[in-house]
DNA sequence: CGGCTAGGTTAACGCTCATTAACCAGCCTC
DNA sequence: GAGGCTGGTTAATGAGCGTTAACCTAGCCG
């Protein structure tokens, strides 16, 4: 039959996985479902990962690090610190859109992810949440760190909303959260 | 032994169940584990609840239900629809420091619910979410309906966000979050 | 040609979990 | 003081899950 590309299974199967998690979460998603999403069905999956876990795991990593990466890219590049809350906010944003999955798995279900990997996530996004807090800091000089996450955060919780809601097209939503975000911010 | 309050075992039930639905997730968490969290053991719950279901039904109704309904009062209460905003702000913002646990676990667990419940739980966040979208339509007219309907969602993401920092103590974060969410509505 | 490897299959295992059954003690009421 | 609720107990049940075992096939390589 040949239905889908055969591309990389591996990566097949994350891609799928992301979705599914998303909607029904990790727990509520089995392996034979996860199988049989992708075509091949149950314990096959075993080929490709050494558990459940290692899926979500990978995942997790895996954006984590991309959001900490193209983050910091975009803070190198920019000429102050108002221009780079700018860029964080973009890429955040843009990113937010592309991949409303990833979003929704990475903060519902970093709980169950094995310890190993989870300190890892965590400690990647306290370095992208530092990113945030040191450009905020830079801008206004009273801020402490602790403040300064707190602000992070909470702008991070408006982008991240996206996923919930979904009421617009992407055209519609991305200007709307830059222009959210940015007020937040008081950037 | 007496260590706790006899009171009301079942509201006992719910308040531990959202501390520990908030920790490890509904799924994350037996009715052994809770059974023993409130000093009886496993099927005991029965005797009160008719099923895990049934505890986090009631718990994520109770609460849809007291967010609407104050929500509802303090818009009435309110001259016009700014000053409506800033009281839907402080409403939301004191509910989400105060019970953080509800707030999770009404964000990552809902799709738990049973179907029913589910769609009553649906039904009474749309109705809150356009409490907040018809105030802001009042305050800014060129706005659709989908928009506004948006903008109340990432502000509730923003204020949500509460429970995952809680880098500092409330009497800072109260007013950090109520200014952000402000700014973010342009109110 | 022969055998290794990659990527599948189905069957079986063992564990955990929600739920039910069966039973029991104390208390309130008539 | 007999009897029925109320709120417990422990044991059993049955389903679903992640994972492992055992086996198979096709293609590549020497």
């Amino acid at each position: 039959m040949r239905v889908d590309r055969p591309a990389d299974r591996r990566e097949q199967i994350l891609e799928v996985a992301a979705r599914l998690f998303a909607e029904r979460g990790f727990h509520g998603v089995s392996v034979g479902d996860l199988g049989k999403a992708v075509g091949i069905s149950g314990p096959a999956l075993y080929k490709h990962f050494d558990s459940k876990d290692a899926v979500l795991a990978e995942m997790l990593i895996a954006i984590s690090e991309r959001l900490l990466a193209e983050g910091q890219q975009r803070v190198d590049r920019a000429g102050n610190a108002a221009d780079a809350l700018r860029a964080l906010v973009d890429w955040h944003v843009d990113f937010a859109l592309a991949q409303p999955s990833l979003i929704v798995v990475q903060d519902r279900d970093w709980r169950s992810l094995p310890a190993p990997a989870r300190e890892r996530v965590r400690s990647l996004q306290r370095e992208y949440v530092d990113l945030w807090a040191a450009q905020l800091r830079r801008l206004r000089r009273g801020l402490t760190l602790d403040q300064a996450r707190s602000i992070a955060h909470a702008t991070f919780g408006l982008i991240n909303s996206t996923p919930h809601s979904r009421l617009l097209p992407d055209d519609a939503m991305r200007p709307l959260l830059r222009e959210m975000a940015l007020r937040s911010l008081d950037v």
